[in-house]
DNA sequence: ACTCTATTTAGATGAAAATCTAAATAGAAA
DNA sequence: TTTCTATTTAGATTTTCATCTAAATAGAGT
């Protein structure tokens, strides 16, 4: 389940583009909603669906949200993807 | 365009066990139809979303379509993640 | 308490995904 | 060339997803 979760979660190019931008920093659910061609509802949506996926964690200060990566969770998809015999060159 | 197609593909849980059966050896359209409490047509379905993510190959011999793991295409999403900062165990 | 501001939640809609049954195709075998 | 067998394609249905607008919440500042 948590295998589907995550891939669902990052199968979707706006999520993806929002762990980029996370990369660098923490911003806030309006920061990141003004990077997009999206409603503030919209990106608010794919917040959501990041955090149940664990992918991004949320601190609360003053009255702004900042959601920060958390990358951990990508362990297991890693495993699954090496346990393929994968990814790389080796198959030539 | 090729990251969304291939983790899209990968989302699905059936599709995740397709690809763990074609890692020991390949199989025959019906023999991976015959692992699932699905329909033939459905699991057909499944085969050309993989093959569309050119995860899956297919080689004809008589009259059977036997299908074979191509995990190469994993390195884009390997170093999509590497480049999100992970992730393995360097958060603690 | 009232009013901003940041964000989420609700409800609706259209598009995409997963599934089924039935029909079509294509090749092997007879 | 007729019949089997393996597989896909077509068409219909149900579910899930991405999106919007409008309304609700919650906390800060006044």
């Amino acid at each position: 389940m948590a295998m589907s979760q995550t891939l669902k979660a990052i199968a979707d190019p706006v999520r993806r583009q929002i762990l980029e931008l996370l990369r660098e920093k923490s911003y806030s659910a309006g920061d990141i909603a003004s990077k997009f061609d999206l409603s503030q509802a919209t990106v608010s949506y794919h917040l959501k669906l990041l955090k149940k996926a664990d992918l991004i964690r949320e601190r609360k200060e003053k009255n702004y949200i900042y959601y920060e990566l958390n990358a951990t969770v990508f362990e297991e998809v890693l495993t699954w993807i090496y346990s393929l015999g994968i990814g790389g060159h080796e198959n030539d």
